[in-house]
RNA sequence: GCCCGGGUGGCGGAAUUGGUAGACGCAGCAGACUCAAAAUCUGCCGUUCGCAAGGAUGUGCUGGUUCGAUUCCAGUCCCGGGCACCA
């Protein structure tokens, strides 16, 4: 009787499908776990080895807490809206929701052989209506809502207008200086159209003219995270600003909340830091200075012409006696007001020169220093000095007041500056500053710098603050890197807003409104004025009474922000998930995914559920309390070498005798690093007449770890795989290959060995001549030590997510077992419940083979025994922990008698022994490492 | 440039977190079974000296702490990832 996986695979995916064995009930006595995955894009090259892999692990982890009692919510679907989809469209006219169900279909296909016990009852589709009904519907909770800043919460719009009605616009901290001041009454005479362009600049969902990356190519806006180094991250095409109506989610008002919240959850180092990074917050002062310019009275002679002042942001307010001039952004609205007569021409050419930049030139010119004098001088308002006032580049306007002051000692762009213009530098740090290159320390004793004089600089930091805050030139301010989140996208394959505009008033649809159905469409191409496609269909954008629809549509996070959700109720008509059904589930215990969202949609998902939290609709402000993140699997590509101008191919060993071109070879035709040659010639018709040039009679390739991918010709697929090892081989072998979180280029190489390890665990059970060779014979020491050994083992690295230490593990117990003959049915069968998270397939069989009548799905997997080991097998060496070894101070050249002597009088040894002796001391070269009781 | 990770055999990777470095697997070598091959099984497998027992050496490099360091500390060199005019 043999390992035959087909047979036992194909029989019990059967049967977990006919008995639904995975779906869950959304109660139960045990207690609730939620295992979640990282729904996938539904691409059309279907899955490849890589993919399955967090999937895996969650599956065994699903499975695992599921033998421990627990009722466990393990879902998948598919985030189905994208642009992908859309670009296929357009390039082969098939409508996305075709390719995109067929391609469901193909992945459906392929997860099923893997045999994953997800639930599939509570599938769902982030394109599907059901769905994104309440996609919509949350939009429009986010349209519906405000931050309140002093009670650091979103609430309801309905709040801020009775706000207003009573006390305008002082009940509540101003939001932005467009918004000009005014009075409860004042709000009450206001039209229609002026309360709501107010209520605009307070809604979390909110539309607005802005800068926005526009991509020509793509005829499309982008995110920012979803433009690299001033292209488009899909296509790399150029990306310009350009301004345009636009919705947005306020996410700037939850920068601190999102910090803060990482504190309580668990995700990696690295990835809380790359979100605090895209935060990015910084703590400083705002300070104003008086401008005195001679604008427009040049003939005059006034020396100060108004009250203009000029605010600048910076952290470091103890350097404001350094401060050598001051840098606004061109863009910035004081430059046409402050620049002198003397340099406007100057500065007019210098403003030409900017915008007729790209942005990408920008980015890609960062070390060139350019700017221009506005002819203006700002005054320090503590001891009087005249500050030059320049414009530059290399000031954002978007950040901070768009306007800096210069401390060429201490920041190296402003050194840059100074010395390219020739402008002197103040000296406030002595020696700490060579002249040579600026130094940003805090640790340098101020010298120049009135009050703060001897003051070491990070003391001098709050003393600063305090004076300029008395003084009334300034206040302490928080800043953030993040902007706004753009929320449109002009295209068609994503969820249309649930807005109409009627005389440039937004106004929402009614619950009873939604879904608002995405309409067929004959064609993909861009609207009007870079608009979406929608707004090519006129019968559907202009209503009747005289409204227009939104033409954008929702990006691609917007589904993915909340589907964690979903799944929990997924069938729920009436809510988009039911306040019983979120408390019962709670957060997510254990996220699996890449890393490549770490600001995007782990950074909105956060957002959304906070705003959720805040308005009552669920109870935790965090959806996800662990994060895996799974490494990537790379390619490992294989080349062969043209020689340039023939159809000869040389081997890489010899390929520094020729001139050749590298071309990919399918990985599939080369066993190792050889080539089949057979094989090769029959791939493409123009190989056929390859020759070769072998080394010792083979043609070995050129490799190379690259991602994965179609075009790299390095794609292993999971199904033939799955064919030819079985399901359980193939979970085993993959979690095998490293720890999860490791990115390893993919090896097949090695599979046989896991696959070795399941037919050794069949001969266990069954021998090919004898039949069945378990019994039921009662397990003796050594067995059980064995199990135990395993049971623990197992146990400590499944919580550990080290799945490939317990494959391992799994090995070495069945090779000892097989090496003592142990075939008893007492040990086999806590074995197999140990396994089935890994190998369900095998385990499932072997256990009903073992006439434990029911499923193993009912077996509880074996407690950890550590007690019992302790308390009944005393012939465990068990290790004295590391603060008596430490404290002991056993002597190098010591006598064995003598190490003993010391250990065994030490007051915590002695404790630790009970008065009782050891059995055996184990010693490594005179060493006592271990004591057996 | 800044911020995170990480450097261990021919390879993927272990090491109870300061206690016998190299588990487990792959590859390799030798042997058993076989007419032969496959499959399976057994043994060996960091380097080096040695017939052997055994010795020396060894976790990127240089130091330090310690009875003891892959593990902790300082410096340094590589590799991977993220951010990048954010004042």
């Amino acid at each position: 009787m043999d390992y035959n996986f087909r047979d036992i695979e194909q029989k019990w995916q059967k049967h977990w499908r006919d008995t639904n064995a995975y779906q869950v009930k959304n109660d139960a006595d045990k207690p609730a776990y939620y295992v979640l995955d990282m729904f996938p894009y539904p691409s059309g090259a279907g899955l490849h080895v890589g993919h399955p892999l967090g999937y895996i692990a969650s599956d065994i982890f699903s499975r695992y807490k599921r033998l421990k009692g627990f009722n466990v919510l393990h879902p998948m679907g598919y985030d189905s809206f994208g642009l992908p989809a859309e670009q296929y469209a357009i390039e082969t006219g098939q409508h996305p929701a075709v390719t995109t169900e067929k391609n469901i279909n193909t992945f459906r296909t392929q997860l099923d052989k893997i045999g994953f016990s997800y639930d599939w009852s509570r599938e769902l589709r982030t394109s599907d209506p059901r769905y994104y009904k309440w996609t919509q519907w949350i939009f429009l909770l986010l349209f519906d809502s405000w931050y309140d800043r002093e009670e650091k919460k979103a609430r309801p719009i309905a709040d801020l207008i009775n706000l207003f009605e009573t006390a305008g616009s002082r009940s509540v901290q101003r939001r932005d200086a467009s918004v000009e001041a005014f009075t409860g009454g004042d709000w009450k005479s206001f039209s229609e159209k002026q309360q709501q362009d107010i209520l605009m600049h307070y809604r979390l969902a909110f539309s607005s003219y802005g800068e926005v990356n526009w991509c020509e190519a793509l005829g499309t806006v982008l995110a920012n995270d979803e433009v690299v180094n001033g292209v488009s991250e899909r296509g790399g095409y150029p990306v310009i600003k350009k301004k345009m109506r636009q919705w947005y989610l306020r996410i700037t008002e939850y920068a601190d909340r999102l910090l803060q919240g990482l504190e309580d959850i668990s995700f990696s180092e690295s990835l809380k830091e790359q979100q605090r990074n895209w935060i990015g917050k910084s703590q400083g002062a705002e300070i104003t200075f008086p401008v005195k310019s001679d604008a427009g009275n040049a003939t005059a002679g006034v020396d100060l012409v108004n009250d203009l002042t000029l605010t600048v942001y910076t952290t470091r307010p103890d350097t404001i006696f350094g401060v050598d001039f001051m840098v606004l952004a061109p863009e910035h609205d004081l430059v046409a007001k402050i620049t002198t007569d003397g340099q406007r021409a100057a500065i007019d050419e210098y403003l030409t020169y900017v915008k007729s930049r790209s942005d990408r030139e920008r980015m890609a010119e960062v070390k060139q220093i350019t700017g221009c004098f506005t002819g203006a001088y700002a005054i320090n308002p503590f001891d009087g000095k005249e500050i030059p006032i320049w414009i530059a580049e290399y000031v954002l306007a978007g950040y901070g007041t768009g306007a800096i002051m210069a401390v060429p000692c201490g920041d190296q762009r402003d050194f840059g500056f100074a010395r390219h213009f020739n402008i002197p530098i103040t000296n406030i740090i002595g020696d700490h500053f060579t002249g040579e290159e600026a130094n940003p320390t805090k640790e340098a004793l101020l010298e120049q710098s009135g009050f703060l004089n001897g003051m070491m600089m990070k003391d001098a930091m709050e003393v600063a603050l305090q004076k300029i805050e008395s003084a009334g030139v300034g206040k302490r301010q928080v800043n953030y890197r993040m902007r706004d989140a753009g929320f449109s996208r002009q295209r068609y394959w994503g969820e249309p807003f649930p807005i109409t505009w009627n005389n440039g008033v937004a106004t929402p649809l009614s619950e009873k409104e939604l879904p608002l159905e995405l309409p067929h469409v004959d064609h993909y191409k861009p609207g009007p004025e870079g608009e979406g496609p929608l707004a090519n269909i006129t019968d559907w954008v202009n209503l009747p009474d005289g409204a227009t629809r939104e033409t954008s549509t929702m990006p691609g996070y917007a589904g993915s922000s909340w589907y964690f959700l979903r799944y929990m109720d997924p069938h729920n008509e009436a809510e988009f998930c039911s306040r019983k059904a979120s408390d019962y589930w709670k957060q997510v215990d254990l996220y699996i995914g890449g890393t490549e969202h770490a600001v995007g949609h782990l950074l909105y998902s956060r957002l959304w559920t906070k705003v959720l939290f805040d308005l009552g609709y669920v109870s935790y402000d965090e959806p996800f309390k662990k994060l895996l993140n799974q490494g990537m699997i790379q390619g490992s590509s294989r080349f062969v070498y043209r020689v340039k101008g023939t159809s000869q191919f040389v081997s890489s060993g010899l390929k520094s005798q020729y001139d050749t071109n590298p071309l990919h070879v399918d990985v599939n035709l080369v066993d190792g690093y050889e080539l089949d040659l057979k094989a090769f010639k029959n791939w493409r018709p123009d190989y056929a007449n390859a020759e070769f040039i072998l080394e010792n009679g083979k043609y070995i390739c050129g490799s190379e770890v690259e991602k994965m991918s179609k075009s790299k010709l390095n794609t292993v697929n999971p199904d033939w795989i799955v064919d030819k090892f079985g399901a359980d081989t193939f979970r085993m072998y993959e979690m095998f290959l490293g720890p999860v979180e490791m990115s390893k280029p993919w090896d097949t190489k090695g599979i046989e060995g896991v696959h070795r390890f399941l037919r050794k665990l069949w001969r266990l059970f069954y021998d090919e001549q004898k039949g069945r060779v378990w019994n039921d014979d009662i397990p003796v020491d050594a067995e059980l030590k064995i199990l135990h050994r395993t049971i623990r083992k197992i146990e400590d690295d499944t919580e550990k997510f080290s799945f490939n230490t317990a494959v391992s593990a799994f090995m070495v117990c069945v090779n000892d077992l097989l090496e003592i003959k142990c075939h008893k049915r007492l040990v086999l069968e806590k074995v197999l419940i140990l396994l089935t998270p890994y190998a369900p397939h095998i385990s499932e069989e072997l256990w009903q083979q073992l006439g434990n009548g029911g499923s193993i799905l009912d077996a509880s997997y074996p407690p950890f025994i550590e007690k019992y080991l302790i308390e009944t097998n005393k012939d465990y060496p068990v290790s004295i922990n590391g603060k008596v070894r430490t404290n002991i101070g056993i002597a190098l050249n010591a006598s064995q008698e003598e190490v003993e002597k010391i250990v065994l009088s030490n007051d915590i040894v002695q404790k630790w022994l009970e008065g009782k002796q050891p059995k055996k001391i184990i010693y490594v070269k005179n060493k006592m490492i271990n004591m057996v009781v």
